[in-house]
DNA sequence: AATAATAAAAGTATTTTTTACCATTATTGT
DNA sequence: ACAATAATGGTAAAAAATACTTTTATTATT
């Protein structure tokens, strides 16, 4: 490296990089958000969401995982990028900008054990607790962000169980967008898309007649998504 | 500040922050980027987005309105967060991570002298030179957020000057997306908002009968977002 | 002064999509 | 066997999008 590259860097500030994870769920009709305790100072006994810094050498979608994974215990989070919080005031400690990550997970798969360890546990998102720092703030921007790519793009699959059905799927749709559907009409919506396949197995608990499991069609996703479908649900 | 709270930050890293903006323009039909050309190490001569350093003591978004300000020499210029990008090796030199923001201004109404004393200028989308760093992808991406954005939001004004007329806003929705609009169509589609208000001038540049000028209410914009109006323009 | 040319603006008819609602079906507990 | 129930399939009316045509205001040209 040059002198002049080293004197670039030199001259500018450092801070620390956090990533939170507004990590989302879904079980018995409601949404839920995955939020802890904190066990130690600042800030120690506040409603926080999960997070961690990011490691000198570690990219921050990798810090984001590594938190998902110690929290969850799950490898394969569905998670993406939320926004960024940066106000030179937002944590009083040390300057300190946050990467917010939504994530959403499948509410029977992650590790309980796991989660109780670390003092975490599942809030319906209407009754949230005040959260520590600017992390109210993050949660409302990442419920619209939720909302944003639920209506062009069927994230909502990964909320929801390997295997499941039509009704099911709309009761999420209506958790996210707190408004009721047609059933008819939400059916023959998202069939539409050719994304969902139908199998012989039948979920029996909520009606007497039962209805029919499916599966995502990642494939066929992946297929229609390059040519420039546009998968607008709501 | 108590002690754990002081080992609490002392223990993490610290890291590099910047901001890059990706500065839209658009005029005779064409949507452009401002690119300058580096002077200083380490990349000096190679093409790169405008951006800085985050300041300790500086919000991230100020960081951005402080470039853009002394780039363009405009106080009021709409931006927004378009990405953060937090590769571990996306800088050699240091380790740094940017918060990109993308922004909208009227091409004609900035400082060409300033402009040029920085070594931007501005390049059709279509035509732009290789960039420094991750700045292509970067450029990718914004474009992708102001599709995105214009599509439900009318920023589209922002690109264009005080008062313009509904061929020129056509222009500037088939710029930004790229495929022909049906003139008919988008006048009745766009007045259906109510955001715009006609002039009694006209612009007589482009035919003999002249089209009339508008210019954006942005109060009842404002009004009509409240309540949860939905601007699909396209 | 009449007219040709031009793009803006207004209008209309057709197609497609959305919405609201109703009918049928498979199943089970009584 | 039958009542009850939610899933599923279907249909008609309403709304929106699309393609296309006509009229209008203006200026440059003959």
């Amino acid at each position: 490296m040059t002198n002049k590259t080293v004197d670039f860097y030199s001259k500018a500030a450092k801070m620390h990089v956090a990533t939170d994870c507004i990590v989302f769920g879904f079980n018995t009709g409601e949404l839920k958000l995955l939020i802890f305790k904190r066990r130690v100072e600042p800030h120690s006994g506040d409603w926080s969401l999960i997070g961690s810094f990011v490691q000198v050498d570690e990219d921050v979608d990798n810090a984001a995982r590594r938190v998902l994974k110690e929290i969850t215990g799950l490898d394969n989070v569905f998670f993406e990028q939320s926004k960024t919080y940066g106000k030179a005031d937002r944590d009083e400690g040390s300057r300190c900008i946050s990467v917010a990550q939504f994530a959403l997970i499948r509410i029977e798969e992650y590790d309980k054990k796991l989660t109780e360890k670390h003092g975490a546990y599942w809030y319906r998102i209407q009754d949230l607790p005040k959260l520590v720092l600017d992390h109210d703030q993050m949660v409302i921007d990442a419920l619209e962000i939720l909302r944003q790519r639920a209506k062009h793009q069927p994230i909502g699959f990964e909320l929801l169980p390997e295997k499941f059905t039509i009704p099911q799927l709309q009761s999420l749709y209506e958790a996210i967008y707190q408004r009721s559907l047609d059933p008819g009409n939400f059916r023959k919506k998202v069939l539409s898309f050719k994304v969902l396949i139908k199998l012989d197995e039948k979920d029996r608990s909520s009606s007497k007649r039962g209805a029919h499991y499916y599966t995502f069609d990642h494939e066929n996703y992946k297929k229609l998504l390059r040519s420039g479908y546009n998968f607008e649900v709501i």
